[in-house]
DNA sequence: AACGTTGGCAACCGCCGAGAA
DNA sequence: CTTCTCGGCGGTTGCCAACGT
């Protein structure tokens, strides 16, 4: 794509044409590529006399054979004055991953809260690190996350982020907005809650219809602790046509039935409500609503199933590859520092978490003090003392099994897009599978594309407790575990 | 040492919205 | 009101170095 470059650049006619026009009535052929120390210093020049703005003038009048597009961007991203180069910090990365959380893929966004730091710059870190955790099968975030974030509720990442992009991102710009699907598989994901439990609260229809803009995630009872979610805010970056209409769609037309009698529940793998199976997170891994688990066309993770995988419960749970770089492990920390963190938050005060869009817009603006000041140094406290990080350390062989597992088994997973189909025949009523998925390959593009998406719609239920203490849990509530472990394995389904 | 994979980065592409003409 | 220009944004791709086998 770096090649010698068309007559215009630019992948915008309009400012390729006036780029590449040139006011000297000189067709000039726009340069592309990387820029050279000498291009360097004639932007920075011309920055410097006439300031910012007006990028296409930039190549007019300085002689750079770049157009303005390429200038401003050069500018943005390399040039200007106090950009901070080098390693996202720790706190930065917390904060991505919080913003991220709130925002989704709203990169310049994100980077107005991080001083110093471009988009692009936050755009290349959160790709890798979705790469590396996709593969280590983690999800993106922390589970508190879901709790603390209200437009998590239906941010698909196109999670797949990475391949799939390609082959479903014109499909998620279709049926959604485009970049505002960055769920991690453990996201929440409406889809993988038990119709139920949001009947329950809003009996009327699906949950996001719900006239009261707000629904549980978990039954009351677990000691009054559902998580209540409000509807996202349009500022937030939730369009309309995004997830939301997409599953008033696709769960108002169809009927939120009782869950199928599919459930996990063997020695290792019991998600009874009684079984006790991380005590920090009860909340939200002891929920009934484990049960059900419908094969979603979402990115089938890793999939080794506690069942498959014949290791012990312990042994099962979402860890940490000792592969995994630094950056992972550091996120694993965070997680749980963050889970803590919000585990007594919760208890303290679980109604207000989620006090709509507004608030988290101003999250946005200014990161919550409970989170971006407490979690900080709980952060570090919590992470320093880690005992469940070395659990999860200790478990990563298994984990990395999983991983290295993981490619192998996603390669098989492309062939379940027919065992899709059948599900869904077989379960037609079971699982509110989205018209457009029936209309379109039947999800291979997800299969293929590891993509979580709409397709949440489908069931599996999402406690995503990452690094839990709770490793049945936690892998019972990957989508992607889940999933696998549906497909894959007759055994748990 | 050679080869393949992965990570990190930089840049381009295409779409979109705002504002001016 | 329509068209055009410009700038911004998010997604994607290519290159290269580091790493692993």
């Amino acid at each position: 794509m770096v090649s010698g470059g068309g007559a215009s650049h630019g992948g915008d006619t309009t400012s390729g044409s006036s780029g590449g026009g040139g006011g000297d009535g000189q067709r000039q052929v726009l340069k592309k590529g990387p820029w050279t120390a000498a291009e360097d210093a004639i932007l920075m020049e011309y920055v410097k006399r006439h300031g910012e703005g007006n990028w296409n003038s930039v190549q007019r009048n300085s002689g750079l054979s770049r157009c303005g597009k390429s200038c401003r961007l050069r500018w943005a991203n390399h040039l200007r004055p106090n950009l901070k180069k080098g390693a996202f910090s720790q706190e930065e990365e917390r904060l991505i991953i919080e913003l991220h959380a709130k925002l989704g893929n709203k990169w310049a966004r994100m980077a107005a809260q991080l001083p110093g730091r471009t988009d692009n710059e936050i755009k290349n870190y959160w790709n890798t690190r979705m790469k590396r955790r996709q593969r280590a099968g983690l999800p993106l975030y922390p589970q508190e996350m879901h709790r603390d974030a209200p437009a998590f509720q239906f941010q698909h990442q196109q999670h797949t982020q990475h391949s799939s992009s390609s082959s479903l991102q014109p499909f998620l710009s279709s049926h959604t907005q485009k970049s505002t699907y960055n769920s991690s598989l453990s996201l929440f994901d409406p889809s993988k809650f038990p119709a139920h439990s949001f009947q329950t609260h809003n009996p009327n229809s699906s949950f996001l219809s719900n006239t009261n803009h707000e629904f549980k995630l978990f039954p009351d009872t677990n000691n009054g602790n559902g998580l209540t979610l409000q509807p996202l805010s349009p500022v937030l970056g939730y369009p309309s046509s995004s997830p939301t209409s997409f599953f008033n769609q696709s769960l108002s037309t169809h009927q939120l039935l009782p869950p199928p009698s599919l459930q996990f529940n063997s020695g290792n793998f019991d998600l009874s409500p009684q079984s006790n199976l991380g005590a920090p997170y009860e909340p939200i891994s002891l929920m009934p609503l484990l049960k059900v688990e419908i094969p979603s066309p979402q990115t089938p993770l890793q999939s080794t199933t506690p069942a498959s995988s014949g290791t012990s419960g312990g042994d099962y749970m979402i860890a940490a590859s000792r592969g995994n770089s630094g950056l992972l492990d550091d996120l694993l920390k965070e997680a749980q520092a963050l889970s803590h963190l919000e585990q007594s938050e919760n208890e303290m005060s679980r109604g207000d978490e989620f006090s709509g869009s507004d608030k988290g817009k101003s999250v946005v603006g200014e990161p919550k003090e409970d989170v971006g000041g407490n979690v900080g140094s709980d952060f570090r406290d919590n992470a320093a003392d880690a005992t469940t990080e070395n659990q999860l350390e200790d478990s990563s062989s298994v984990q990395s099994s999983i991983g290295m597992k993981s490619k192998k088994e996603m390669e098989e997973m492309n062939p379940m897009d027919d065992e899709l189909t059948s599900l869904l025949e077989t379960f037609p009523s079971a699982m509110p599978v989205p018209e457009w998925y029936r209309r379109s390959d039947g999800g291979r593009g997800m299969l293929n594309g590891q993509s979580s998406s709409p397709i949440d719609a489908s069931g599996t239920l999402d406690i995503g407790q990452e690094s839990s203490s709770s490793p049945a849990a936690t892998s019972a509530m990957d989508p992607g575990l889940i999933l696998g472990t549906c497909w894959n394995l007759p055994s748990i389904c």
